[in-house]
DNA sequence: ACATATTTTTAGATTAGTCTAAATATTTAT
DNA sequence: ATAAATATTTAGACTAATCTAAAAATATGT
Protein backbone atom coordinates (compact mmCIF):
# COMPACT_ATOMS: atom_id res chain seq x y z
CA UNK A 1 0.00 0.00 0.00
CA UNK A 2 2.68 2.40 1.08
CA UNK A 3 4.80 0.98 -1.70
CA UNK A 4 2.19 1.69 -4.35
CA UNK A 5 1.76 5.15 -3.02
CA UNK A 6 5.49 5.75 -3.24
CA UNK A 7 5.74 4.68 -6.84
CA UNK A 8 2.84 6.74 -8.06
CA UNK A 9 3.52 9.59 -5.70
CA UNK A 10 6.41 11.85 -6.41
CA UNK A 11 9.21 9.52 -5.38
CA UNK A 12 12.17 9.69 -7.69
CA UNK A 13 13.83 6.60 -9.01
CA UNK A 14 17.55 6.91 -9.16
CA UNK A 15 18.53 6.34 -12.74
CA UNK A 16 21.96 5.49 -14.01
CA UNK A 17 23.55 7.70 -16.61
CA UNK A 18 22.94 5.06 -19.24
CA UNK A 19 19.29 4.71 -18.34
CA UNK A 20 18.90 8.46 -18.57
CA UNK A 21 20.46 8.53 -22.01
CA UNK A 22 18.18 5.79 -23.28
CA UNK A 23 15.09 7.54 -21.91
CA UNK A 24 16.18 10.76 -23.56
CA UNK A 25 16.75 9.04 -26.90
CA UNK A 26 13.38 7.33 -26.75
CA UNK A 27 11.75 10.66 -25.98
CA UNK A 28 13.36 12.34 -28.97
CA UNK A 29 12.41 9.49 -31.30
CA UNK A 30 8.88 9.44 -29.93
CA UNK A 31 8.54 13.14 -30.83
CA UNK A 32 9.54 12.63 -34.44
CA UNK A 33 7.32 9.71 -35.39
CA UNK A 34 4.60 9.58 -32.85
CA UNK A 35 4.16 5.80 -32.99
CA UNK A 36 6.05 3.06 -31.17
CA UNK A 37 9.82 3.49 -31.23
CA UNK A 38 11.79 0.64 -32.79
CA UNK A 39 14.74 -1.16 -31.26
CA UNK A 40 16.88 -0.37 -34.28
CA UNK A 41 16.05 3.31 -34.16
CA UNK A 42 17.13 3.47 -30.52
CA UNK A 43 20.33 1.58 -31.33
CA UNK A 44 21.07 4.02 -34.13
CA UNK A 45 20.39 7.06 -31.93
CA UNK A 46 22.40 5.70 -29.01
CA UNK A 47 25.25 4.35 -31.13
CA UNK A 48 24.87 0.89 -29.66
CA UNK A 49 23.77 -2.50 -30.95
CA UNK A 50 20.13 -3.60 -31.05
CA UNK A 51 20.84 -6.40 -28.58
CA UNK A 52 22.03 -3.86 -26.02
CA UNK A 53 18.84 -1.93 -26.58
CA UNK A 54 16.71 -4.99 -25.92
CA UNK A 55 18.48 -5.51 -22.59
CA UNK A 56 18.07 -1.92 -21.49
CA UNK A 57 14.47 -1.74 -22.64
CA UNK A 58 13.73 -4.79 -20.50
CA UNK A 59 15.28 -3.04 -17.53
CA UNK A 60 13.44 0.23 -18.12
CA UNK A 61 10.21 -1.66 -18.62
CA UNK A 62 10.65 -3.39 -15.24
CA UNK A 63 11.22 0.03 -13.69
CA UNK A 64 7.97 1.27 -15.20
CA UNK A 65 9.57 3.88 -17.43
CA UNK A 66 8.61 2.38 -20.80
CA UNK A 67 5.90 0.17 -22.26
CA UNK A 68 7.19 -2.76 -24.24
CA UNK A 69 5.71 -5.80 -25.96
CA UNK A 70 8.19 -8.27 -27.42
CA UNK A 71 8.92 -7.50 -31.08
CA UNK A 72 6.54 -4.54 -30.98
CA UNK A 73 8.61 -1.50 -30.10
CA UNK A 74 8.68 0.87 -27.17
CA UNK A 75 6.89 3.92 -25.84
CA UNK A 76 7.43 6.04 -22.74
CA UNK A 77 5.12 5.76 -19.76
CA UNK A 78 4.05 8.94 -18.03
CA UNK A 79 6.85 8.38 -15.52
CA UNK A 80 9.31 7.91 -18.36
CA UNK A 81 8.13 11.06 -20.11
CA UNK A 82 8.56 13.08 -16.93
CA UNK A 83 12.03 11.65 -16.49
CA UNK A 84 12.97 12.55 -20.07
CA UNK A 85 11.72 16.10 -19.65
CA UNK A 86 13.65 16.48 -16.43
CA UNK A 87 16.86 15.56 -18.24
CA UNK A 88 16.06 17.83 -21.18
CA UNK A 89 15.33 20.67 -18.75
CA UNK A 90 18.76 20.23 -17.20
CA UNK A 91 20.47 19.98 -20.56
CA UNK A 92 18.89 23.16 -21.87
CA UNK A 93 19.41 25.19 -18.70
CA UNK A 94 23.08 24.23 -18.73
CA UNK A 95 23.30 25.28 -22.37
CA UNK A 96 21.90 28.70 -21.48
CA UNK A 97 24.47 28.96 -18.69
CA UNK A 98 27.35 28.01 -20.96
CA UNK A 99 26.39 30.56 -23.61
CA UNK A 100 25.18 33.44 -21.48
CA UNK A 101 27.50 33.23 -18.51
CA UNK A 102 30.60 31.50 -19.84
CA UNK A 103 30.57 32.92 -23.39
CA UNK A 104 30.55 29.65 -25.25
CA UNK A 105 29.24 29.86 -28.80
CA UNK A 106 25.79 28.33 -29.18
CA UNK A 107 27.18 25.49 -31.32
CA UNK A 108 29.93 24.56 -28.85
CA UNK A 109 27.80 23.66 -25.88
CA UNK A 110 26.18 20.37 -26.70
CA UNK A 111 28.95 18.02 -25.65
CA UNK A 112 29.50 19.62 -22.27
CA UNK A 113 25.76 19.88 -21.64
CA UNK A 114 25.51 16.15 -22.31
CA UNK A 115 27.70 15.65 -19.28
CA UNK A 116 26.19 18.34 -17.07
CA UNK A 117 22.63 17.09 -17.61
CA UNK A 118 23.40 14.03 -15.47
CA UNK A 119 24.42 15.94 -12.34
CA UNK A 120 22.01 14.93 -9.61
CA UNK A 121 20.75 17.76 -7.43
CA UNK A 122 17.31 19.33 -7.44
CA UNK A 123 18.53 22.36 -5.53
CA UNK A 124 21.26 22.91 -8.11
CA UNK A 125 18.96 23.01 -11.08
CA UNK A 126 16.38 25.25 -9.42
CA UNK A 127 19.06 27.69 -8.31
CA UNK A 128 20.60 27.62 -11.76
CA UNK A 129 17.20 28.37 -13.29
CA UNK A 130 16.79 31.38 -10.99
CA UNK A 131 20.36 32.56 -11.65
CA UNK A 132 19.63 32.55 -15.38
CA UNK A 133 16.40 34.50 -14.92
CA UNK A 134 14.05 31.59 -15.70
CA UNK A 135 14.84 31.42 -19.41
CA UNK A 136 12.12 30.13 -21.78
CA UNK A 137 14.36 28.68 -24.45
CA UNK A 138 17.87 27.33 -24.86
CA UNK A 139 20.48 28.93 -27.15
CA UNK A 140 19.14 26.95 -30.11
CA UNK A 141 15.65 28.33 -29.49
CA UNK A 142 14.30 25.06 -28.11
CA UNK A 143 11.86 25.45 -25.22
CA UNK A 144 12.89 24.58 -21.67
CA UNK A 145 10.43 22.30 -19.85
CA UNK A 146 9.27 23.44 -16.43
CA UNK A 147 10.21 21.69 -13.19
CA UNK A 148 7.10 19.53 -13.30
CA UNK A 149 7.70 18.43 -16.86
CA UNK A 150 5.48 20.77 -18.85
CA UNK A 151 6.40 22.99 -21.72
CA UNK A 152 4.97 26.47 -21.58
CA UNK A 153 3.24 26.60 -24.92
CA UNK A 154 5.39 29.07 -26.81
CA UNK A 155 3.61 30.93 -29.59
CA UNK A 156 6.26 32.64 -31.63
CA UNK A 157 6.06 35.19 -34.40
CA UNK A 158 8.70 36.87 -36.52
CA UNK A 159 9.56 40.29 -35.15
CA UNK A 160 8.82 41.71 -38.59
CA UNK A 161 5.24 40.44 -38.35
CA UNK A 162 4.08 41.57 -34.90
CA UNK A 163 2.11 44.77 -34.59
CA UNK A 164 3.83 47.87 -33.24
CA UNK A 165 3.67 48.05 -29.47
CA UNK A 166 3.92 44.28 -29.12
CA UNK A 167 6.53 43.01 -26.71
CA UNK A 168 7.91 39.66 -25.61
CA UNK A 169 10.89 37.45 -25.12
CA UNK A 170 13.18 36.72 -28.03
CA UNK A 171 12.90 32.96 -28.36
CA UNK A 172 14.76 32.10 -31.49
CA UNK A 173 16.37 32.90 -34.80
CA UNK A 174 15.25 31.83 -38.24
CA UNK A 175 18.67 32.29 -39.82
CA UNK A 176 21.32 30.60 -37.69
CA UNK A 177 24.28 31.39 -39.93
CA UNK A 178 27.46 32.60 -38.31
CA UNK A 179 27.31 36.12 -39.83
CA UNK A 180 23.80 36.67 -38.47
CA UNK A 181 24.72 35.36 -35.02
CA UNK A 182 27.82 37.55 -35.02
CA UNK A 183 25.64 40.53 -35.89
CA UNK A 184 23.34 39.78 -32.95
CA UNK A 185 26.31 39.38 -30.67
CA UNK A 186 27.78 42.71 -31.75
CA UNK A 187 24.45 44.44 -31.20
CA UNK A 188 23.94 42.73 -27.87
CA UNK A 189 20.71 41.06 -28.87
CA UNK A 190 20.46 37.57 -27.41
CA UNK A 191 17.96 34.86 -27.02
CA UNK A 192 15.76 35.31 -23.94
CA UNK A 193 16.18 39.10 -24.07
CA UNK A 194 13.01 41.12 -23.58
CA UNK A 195 12.11 43.10 -26.70
CA UNK A 196 9.57 45.88 -27.20
CA UNK A 197 8.62 47.21 -30.61
CA UNK A 198 8.50 51.00 -30.63
CA UNK A 199 8.05 52.20 -34.17
CA UNK A 200 8.22 50.98 -37.73
CA UNK A 201 9.83 52.98 -40.51
CA UNK A 202 7.28 52.48 -43.26
CA UNK A 203 9.43 53.06 -46.33
CA UNK A 204 12.04 50.36 -45.58
CA UNK A 205 10.29 48.27 -42.93
CA UNK A 206 13.09 48.87 -40.42
CA UNK A 207 12.15 48.75 -36.74
CA UNK A 208 12.93 50.78 -33.65
CA UNK A 209 12.95 48.38 -30.71
CA UNK A 210 13.99 48.24 -27.09
CA UNK A 211 16.19 45.36 -26.01
CA UNK A 212 16.18 45.02 -22.23
CA UNK A 213 15.38 48.73 -22.08
CA UNK A 214 18.06 49.81 -24.56
CA UNK A 215 16.92 51.41 -27.85
CA UNK A 216 18.09 49.74 -31.05
CA UNK A 217 17.31 50.31 -34.71
CA UNK A 218 17.21 47.17 -36.86
CA UNK A 219 16.60 46.59 -40.55
CA UNK A 220 13.65 44.63 -41.84
CA UNK A 221 16.01 41.82 -42.79
CA UNK A 222 17.09 41.45 -39.18
CA UNK A 223 13.51 41.71 -37.92
CA UNK A 224 12.40 38.95 -40.23
CA UNK A 225 14.93 36.54 -38.74
CA UNK A 226 14.09 36.98 -35.06
CA UNK A 227 11.27 35.18 -33.29
CA UNK A 228 9.32 36.82 -30.47
CA UNK A 229 7.24 34.89 -27.98
CA UNK A 230 3.69 36.20 -28.09
CA UNK A 231 1.56 36.05 -24.95
CA UNK A 232 -1.71 34.08 -25.04
CA UNK A 233 -3.79 37.26 -24.74
CA UNK A 234 -2.17 38.88 -27.78
CA UNK B 1 60.16 7.31 -28.90
CA UNK B 2 57.07 9.19 -29.90
CA UNK B 3 55.23 7.14 -27.31
CA UNK B 4 57.62 8.13 -24.57
CA UNK B 5 57.32 11.74 -25.63
CA UNK B 6 53.56 11.49 -25.45
CA UNK B 7 53.53 10.09 -21.97
CA UNK B 8 55.90 12.62 -20.52
CA UNK B 9 54.69 15.44 -22.69
CA UNK B 10 51.36 17.03 -21.93
CA UNK B 11 49.14 14.27 -23.25
CA UNK B 12 46.16 13.65 -21.02
CA UNK B 13 45.13 10.20 -20.05
CA UNK B 14 41.41 9.77 -19.91
CA UNK B 15 40.59 8.66 -16.43
CA UNK B 16 37.40 7.03 -15.28
CA UNK B 17 35.43 8.64 -12.50
CA UNK B 18 36.55 5.93 -10.13
CA UNK B 19 40.21 6.37 -11.01
CA UNK B 20 39.87 10.09 -10.42
CA UNK B 21 38.35 9.51 -7.00
CA UNK B 22 41.13 7.15 -5.97
CA UNK B 23 43.81 9.59 -7.14
CA UNK B 24 42.15 12.38 -5.20
CA UNK B 25 41.94 10.26 -2.04
CA UNK B 26 45.56 9.25 -2.31
CA UNK B 27 46.54 12.89 -2.75
CA UNK B 28 44.64 13.92 0.37
CA UNK B 29 46.13 11.10 2.43
CA UNK B 30 49.59 11.86 1.12
CA UNK B 31 49.23 15.45 2.37
CA UNK B 32 48.39 14.41 5.90
CA UNK B 33 51.12 11.87 6.60
CA UNK B 34 53.80 12.51 4.09
CA UNK B 35 54.94 8.88 3.88
CA UNK B 36 53.61 6.02 1.76
CA UNK B 37 49.83 5.73 1.80
CA UNK B 38 48.45 2.41 3.06
CA UNK B 39 45.88 0.25 1.32
CA UNK B 40 43.66 0.29 4.38
CA UNK B 41 43.78 4.07 4.62
CA UNK B 42 42.65 4.38 1.02
CA UNK B 43 39.89 1.85 1.58
CA UNK B 44 38.71 3.82 4.61
CA UNK B 45 38.78 7.13 2.73
CA UNK B 46 37.05 5.71 -0.34
CA UNK B 47 34.53 3.64 1.62
CA UNK B 48 35.54 0.48 -0.18
CA UNK B 49 37.27 -2.77 0.78
CA UNK B 50 41.04 -3.15 0.80
CA UNK B 51 40.88 -5.78 -1.94
CA UNK B 52 39.21 -3.27 -4.24
CA UNK B 53 41.98 -0.82 -3.48
CA UNK B 54 44.65 -3.36 -4.39
CA UNK B 55 42.99 -3.86 -7.77
CA UNK B 56 42.70 -0.18 -8.50
CA UNK B 57 46.21 0.58 -7.31
CA UNK B 58 47.52 -2.04 -9.71
CA UNK B 59 45.62 -0.35 -12.53
CA UNK B 60 46.81 3.14 -11.60
CA UNK B 61 50.34 1.86 -11.25
CA UNK B 62 50.23 0.43 -14.78
CA UNK B 63 49.01 3.81 -16.00
CA UNK B 64 51.96 5.49 -14.32
CA UNK B 65 49.91 7.51 -11.88
CA UNK B 66 51.17 5.91 -8.67
CA UNK B 67 54.25 4.11 -7.38
CA UNK B 68 53.56 0.82 -5.71
CA UNK B 69 55.60 -2.05 -4.30
CA UNK B 70 53.65 -5.07 -3.11
CA UNK B 71 52.82 -4.81 0.61
CA UNK B 72 54.60 -1.44 0.83
CA UNK B 73 51.97 1.20 0.21
CA UNK B 74 51.41 3.80 -2.47
CA UNK B 75 52.58 7.25 -3.48
CA UNK B 76 51.63 9.52 -6.36
CA UNK B 77 53.93 9.99 -9.32
CA UNK B 78 54.36 13.47 -10.73
CA UNK B 79 51.70 12.64 -13.32
CA UNK B 80 49.39 11.42 -10.57
CA UNK B 81 49.95 14.54 -8.51
CA UNK B 82 49.12 16.76 -11.48
CA UNK B 83 45.98 14.73 -12.11
CA UNK B 84 44.93 15.08 -8.47
CA UNK B 85 45.47 18.83 -8.53
CA UNK B 86 43.48 19.15 -11.72
CA UNK B 87 40.51 17.46 -10.05
CA UNK B 88 40.88 19.54 -6.89
CA UNK B 89 41.03 22.68 -9.04
CA UNK B 90 37.74 21.75 -10.66
CA UNK B 91 36.15 20.85 -7.34
CA UNK B 92 37.09 24.13 -5.72
CA UNK B 93 36.17 26.32 -8.68
CA UNK B 94 32.74 24.69 -8.78
CA UNK B 95 32.37 25.32 -5.06
CA UNK B 96 33.07 29.01 -5.61
CA UNK B 97 30.49 29.04 -8.38
CA UNK B 98 27.86 27.35 -6.24
CA UNK B 99 28.34 29.76 -3.35
CA UNK B 100 28.96 33.02 -5.19
CA UNK B 101 26.69 32.65 -8.18
CA UNK B 102 24.00 30.25 -7.05
CA UNK B 103 23.78 31.29 -3.39
CA UNK B 104 24.46 27.93 -1.85
CA UNK B 105 25.72 28.03 1.72
CA UNK B 106 29.40 27.17 2.00
CA UNK B 107 28.61 23.93 3.83
CA UNK B 108 26.07 22.72 1.27
CA UNK B 109 28.29 22.54 -1.76
CA UNK B 110 30.53 19.55 -1.25
CA UNK B 111 28.24 16.81 -2.54
CA UNK B 112 27.36 18.60 -5.77
CA UNK B 113 30.97 19.65 -6.34
CA UNK B 114 31.95 15.98 -6.02
CA UNK B 115 29.87 15.37 -9.12
CA UNK B 116 30.82 18.49 -11.04
CA UNK B 117 34.55 17.89 -10.59
CA UNK B 118 34.35 14.97 -13.03
CA UNK B 119 32.97 16.93 -15.97
CA UNK B 120 35.51 16.67 -18.75
CA UNK B 121 36.18 19.89 -20.64
CA UNK B 122 39.25 22.08 -20.44
CA UNK B 123 37.46 25.00 -22.07
CA UNK B 124 34.71 24.77 -19.49
CA UNK B 125 36.96 25.02 -16.48
CA UNK B 126 39.05 27.86 -17.89
CA UNK B 127 35.95 29.84 -18.79
CA UNK B 128 34.48 29.14 -15.38
CA UNK B 129 37.68 30.37 -13.75
CA UNK B 130 37.48 33.62 -15.74
CA UNK B 131 33.76 34.02 -15.02
CA UNK B 132 34.51 33.78 -11.30
CA UNK B 133 37.31 36.37 -11.54
CA UNK B 134 40.17 33.90 -11.01
CA UNK B 135 39.47 33.22 -7.33
CA UNK B 136 42.40 32.26 -5.10
CA UNK B 137 40.50 30.16 -2.59
CA UNK B 138 37.32 28.13 -2.34
CA UNK B 139 34.48 28.98 0.07
CA UNK B 140 36.20 27.00 2.83
CA UNK B 141 39.34 29.08 2.40
CA UNK B 142 41.30 26.28 0.72
CA UNK B 143 43.59 27.40 -2.09
CA UNK B 144 42.70 26.69 -5.72
CA UNK B 145 45.53 25.10 -7.73
CA UNK B 146 46.44 26.78 -11.00
CA UNK B 147 45.83 25.21 -14.39
CA UNK B 148 49.29 23.67 -14.46
CA UNK B 149 48.94 22.13 -11.05
CA UNK B 150 50.68 24.64 -8.82
CA UNK B 151 49.39 26.38 -5.75
CA UNK B 152 50.11 30.05 -5.58
CA UNK B 153 51.79 30.19 -2.22
CA UNK B 154 49.22 32.01 -0.13
CA UNK B 155 50.64 33.91 2.83
CA UNK B 156 47.72 34.86 5.00
CA UNK B 157 47.46 37.12 8.01
CA UNK B 158 44.57 38.03 10.25
CA UNK B 159 43.07 41.34 9.22
CA UNK B 160 43.59 42.55 12.79
CA UNK B 161 47.32 41.99 12.47
CA UNK B 162 48.22 43.65 9.16
CA UNK B 163 49.54 47.19 9.19
CA UNK B 164 47.27 50.03 8.12
CA UNK B 165 47.37 50.59 4.39
CA UNK B 166 47.81 46.91 3.66
CA UNK B 167 45.46 45.40 1.10
CA UNK B 168 44.74 42.00 -0.35
CA UNK B 169 42.22 39.33 -1.07
CA UNK B 170 40.14 37.89 1.74
CA UNK B 171 41.12 34.23 1.69
CA UNK B 172 39.47 32.72 4.71
CA UNK B 173 37.79 32.88 8.06
CA UNK B 174 39.12 31.70 11.40
CA UNK B 175 35.70 31.35 12.97
CA UNK B 176 33.39 29.43 10.68
CA UNK B 177 30.36 29.42 12.94
CA UNK B 178 26.98 30.16 11.41
CA UNK B 179 26.50 33.47 13.28
CA UNK B 180 29.81 34.80 12.00
CA UNK B 181 29.12 33.69 8.43
CA UNK B 182 25.67 35.26 8.63
CA UNK B 183 27.27 38.48 9.80
CA UNK B 184 29.63 38.48 6.81
CA UNK B 185 26.76 37.75 4.49
CA UNK B 186 24.73 40.63 5.88
CA UNK B 187 27.66 43.00 5.53
CA UNK B 188 28.44 41.75 2.04
CA UNK B 189 31.93 40.62 2.91
CA UNK B 190 32.81 37.41 1.11
CA UNK B 191 35.78 35.26 0.50
CA UNK B 192 37.83 36.42 -2.50
CA UNK B 193 36.71 40.03 -2.00
CA UNK B 194 39.45 42.64 -2.27
CA UNK B 195 39.98 44.44 1.04
CA UNK B 196 41.96 47.60 1.85
CA UNK B 197 42.66 48.73 5.39
CA UNK B 198 42.07 52.46 5.79
CA UNK B 199 42.33 53.36 9.44
CA UNK B 200 42.41 51.77 12.85
CA UNK B 201 40.49 53.15 15.83
CA UNK B 202 43.09 52.87 18.54
CA UNK B 203 40.91 52.73 21.64
CA UNK B 204 38.84 49.67 20.57
CA UNK B 205 40.92 48.23 17.74
CA UNK B 206 38.06 48.54 15.28
CA UNK B 207 38.96 48.98 11.61
CA UNK B 208 37.81 51.10 8.73
CA UNK B 209 38.21 49.04 5.55
CA UNK B 210 37.17 49.07 1.93
CA UNK B 211 35.54 45.95 0.55
CA UNK B 212 35.58 45.99 -3.26
CA UNK B 213 35.66 49.78 -3.03
CA UNK B 214 32.87 50.09 -0.47
CA UNK B 215 33.71 51.54 2.97
CA UNK B 216 32.90 49.37 5.98
CA UNK B 217 33.59 49.71 9.69
CA UNK B 218 34.29 46.45 11.51
CA UNK B 219 35.04 45.66 15.14
CA UNK B 220 38.31 44.15 16.26
CA UNK B 221 36.53 40.88 16.91
CA UNK B 222 35.51 40.66 13.26
CA UNK B 223 38.96 41.71 12.06
CA UNK B 224 40.60 38.99 14.10
CA UNK B 225 38.55 36.32 12.35
CA UNK B 226 39.25 37.27 8.75
CA UNK B 227 42.35 36.23 6.84
CA UNK B 228 43.93 38.47 4.22
CA UNK B 229 46.31 37.23 1.58
CA UNK B 230 49.55 39.17 1.86
CA UNK B 231 51.68 39.77 -1.25
CA UNK B 232 55.27 38.52 -1.29
CA UNK B 233 56.67 42.07 -1.25
CA UNK B 234 54.84 43.01 1.92
C1' DA C 1 62.59 -14.49 18.64
C1' DC C 2 58.65 -16.24 17.78
C1' DA C 3 53.61 -16.57 18.18
C1' DT C 4 49.83 -13.66 17.31
C1' DA C 5 47.57 -9.89 15.23
C1' DT C 6 47.16 -6.98 11.41
C1' DT C 7 47.62 -5.72 6.69
C1' DT C 8 47.74 -6.76 2.02
C1' DT C 9 47.11 -9.57 -1.77
C1' DT C 10 45.01 -13.25 -4.48
C1' DA C 11 41.22 -16.05 -6.16
C1' DG C 12 36.81 -16.36 -7.53
C1' DA C 13 32.05 -14.34 -7.77
C1' DT C 14 28.74 -10.44 -8.91
C1' DT C 15 26.55 -6.52 -11.38
C1' DA C 16 25.88 -3.14 -15.13
C1' DG C 17 26.50 -2.32 -19.61
C1' DT C 18 28.12 -3.71 -23.57
C1' DC C 19 29.33 -7.01 -27.51
C1' DT C 20 28.91 -11.07 -31.30
C1' DA C 21 26.59 -14.77 -33.19
C1' DA C 22 22.66 -17.48 -33.54
C1' DA C 23 17.72 -18.06 -33.17
C1' DT C 24 13.15 -16.33 -33.76
C1' DA C 25 9.53 -13.19 -35.16
C1' DT C 26 7.75 -9.88 -38.38
C1' DT C 27 7.49 -7.52 -42.75
C1' DT C 28 7.85 -7.24 -47.66
C1' DA C 29 7.90 -8.59 -52.35
C1' DT C 30 6.75 -11.42 -55.80
C1' DA D 1 0.74 -17.06 -49.62
C1' DT D 2 5.05 -18.02 -49.03
C1' DA D 3 10.05 -17.15 -49.57
C1' DA D 4 13.38 -13.71 -48.71
C1' DA D 5 14.70 -9.79 -46.20
C1' DT D 6 14.68 -7.34 -42.06
C1' DA D 7 14.04 -6.60 -37.19
C1' DT D 8 14.25 -8.32 -32.64
C1' DT D 9 15.48 -11.25 -29.09
C1' DT D 10 18.24 -14.74 -26.75
C1' DA D 11 22.51 -16.94 -25.37
C1' DG D 12 26.93 -16.54 -24.05
C1' DA D 13 31.08 -13.72 -23.42
C1' DC D 14 33.79 -9.46 -22.02
C1' DT D 15 35.28 -5.35 -19.09
C1' DA D 16 35.25 -2.32 -15.08
C1' DA D 17 34.46 -1.98 -10.51
C1' DT D 18 33.18 -3.99 -6.83
C1' DC D 19 32.64 -7.85 -3.17
C1' DT D 20 33.84 -12.14 0.18
C1' DA D 21 36.85 -15.49 1.81
C1' DA D 22 41.23 -17.38 2.03
C1' DA D 23 46.24 -17.04 1.63
C1' DA D 24 50.49 -14.57 2.20
C1' DA D 25 53.36 -10.97 3.99
C1' DT D 26 54.43 -7.78 7.54
C1' DA D 27 54.22 -5.84 12.17
C1' DT D 28 53.78 -6.31 17.20
C1' DG D 29 54.10 -7.83 22.04
C1' DT D 30 56.05 -10.24 25.50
Amino acid sequence: MLYIKCIFGGVKKTMTRSEENYIKSIYHLDKVESAMVSTNAIAEEMQTKPSSVTDMVKKLSEKGMVNHKRYKGVSLTEIGRKAALSIIRKHRLWEVFLVEKLDFAWDEVHEVAEQLEHIKSDALIEKLDAHLGFPRVDPHGDPIPSKDGEFKKVIKKLLSEVEIGAEGVCVGVKDSSTPFLKFLDKNKIAINDYIKTIEKEEFDGSLYIEVNGRKVHISNQIASNLYLEIKEAE
